[in-house]
DNA sequence: GCCATTCCGGAGCGGTGCTCCGTATATTTC
DNA sequence: GAAATATACGGAGCACCGCTCCGGAATGGC
């Protein structure tokens, strides 16, 4: 045997497994039923876990390509806008998407603070290309220079989560209020430096099981 | 046997079935095992069924009381500090509380947009203590007139829920921002106006079990 | 003391996440 | 082509979950 190909049948297995999560993650949220979503890919369920051993594993191939496109938007977003405009549009689309995909919130924010890894490598990419956005937007005067890329995911994220909580109407409206407080102020001035951040990776709070 | 007066046993398993639920759920999270509740109130699953049909029952009467010094929470810091002060000092406390405490955020974004009558009720006091607090607020010149005492909650709940996830570090500064979106622009300028607020209790998206 | 009312407890149902191992299939070798 | 072997599959099985239902125990008025 030939080193470390697959075999045909496990890797058609695998993909059929990640296209109907992605389906089901979508349809019924990050916590439907792993069964489930074996019997819809017409798969054993001892199947599914041989190829994604923890639920974050099948999230995170589910993810990846959507992940993709998202990061994507964000270099689109670039050429037809400024930085700043183009940032806070990346915002809503992910706050929008995140929504109508599977609970991207939660995740990103675990992948932010210690998640899980295969979820973790699914948002490497997006969040360089906001960090590369951010930048851009800082440069260009637009956003306050004491914000980072981190906080900037957050906020989008919390924004998902309101999105996912109570529709897209109080999001807009949030959405503006992050984006005037992302801001600089008006008249030039400085503006209320904000609290340290904490390294990447630092731990979540005690008690998260 | 006089009217509507519960029996002796029941209310002390029921106040019992409170206490327990109140740590259960600050411990291990809003869907900790209702089972385990039972368990460690000495009671059976059926008692606990009785008294509290819905999850969501329980976690309302686990919920009120420490709600109750929530609303306390914004009535004292009026007399110390101004209407602004208080409420962005009243936001930190329900951001940070709520993580402490059994999911709060998820609650009260339920409990704003048409969850169920038992969380609905536990909040109503803190909603109209934010709406005066708000104001108060806006009268002194202090935070734009055109959000109201839903975006302050939606505000607080998803730095709530961002506490929950990633720790008092990312709040804090993610406040700071949300406060300077809330504050009027420095040079007395009229805000971007905000999008159109959907009337309360609107429906949340579709989709959502 | 008795008795009607109220309340309790846990067995039981269908579902879940996850493990484990006998079996079937794909691939290589002859 | 057939045989051999590594590889992957499937589902029974375990412990747990939410939730229901009903026989039996506790309670309080008489």
């Amino acid at each position: 045997m030939s080193g470390t190909q697959p075999r045909a049948d496990a890797r058609r297995n695998r993909e059929n497994l990640v296209r109907v999560a992605r389906e089901v993650f979508a349809e019924s949220g990050t916590d439907a039923s792993l069964r489930d979503i074996a019997r819809r890919a017409g798969v054993g369920i001892g199947t599914l876990y041989r190829h994604f051993p923890t639920r974050e594993d099948l999230l995170g191939a589910a993810l990846s390509t959507g992940l993709g496109a998202l990061r994507e938007e964000a270099h689109r977003g670039l050429g037809e806008q400024s930085p700043g405009e183009a940032l806070f549009a990346w915002m809503e689309t992910f706050a929008s998407r995140s929504s109508v995909w599977c609970g991207v919130p939660g995740s990103v924010m675990e992948a932010l603070h210690g998640g899980r890894p295969a979820v973790q490598a699914a948002f490497t990419d997006v969040i360089e290309a906001v960090a590369d956005l951010l930048a851009r937007a800082q440069r260009e005067g637009t956003v306050r220079g004491d914000v980072d890329a981190e906080d900037v995911i957050t906020a989008a994220s919390a924004l998902g989560w309101v999105s996912e909580k109570c529709g897209p109407a109080y999001t807009a409206r949030l959405l503006a209020v992050v984006r005037d407080g992302l801001g600089v102020p008006r008249d030039g001035s400085a503006p209320r430096p904000l609290p340290a951040a904490p390294g990447l990776g630092a731990p979540p709070p005690a008690g998260t099981p």
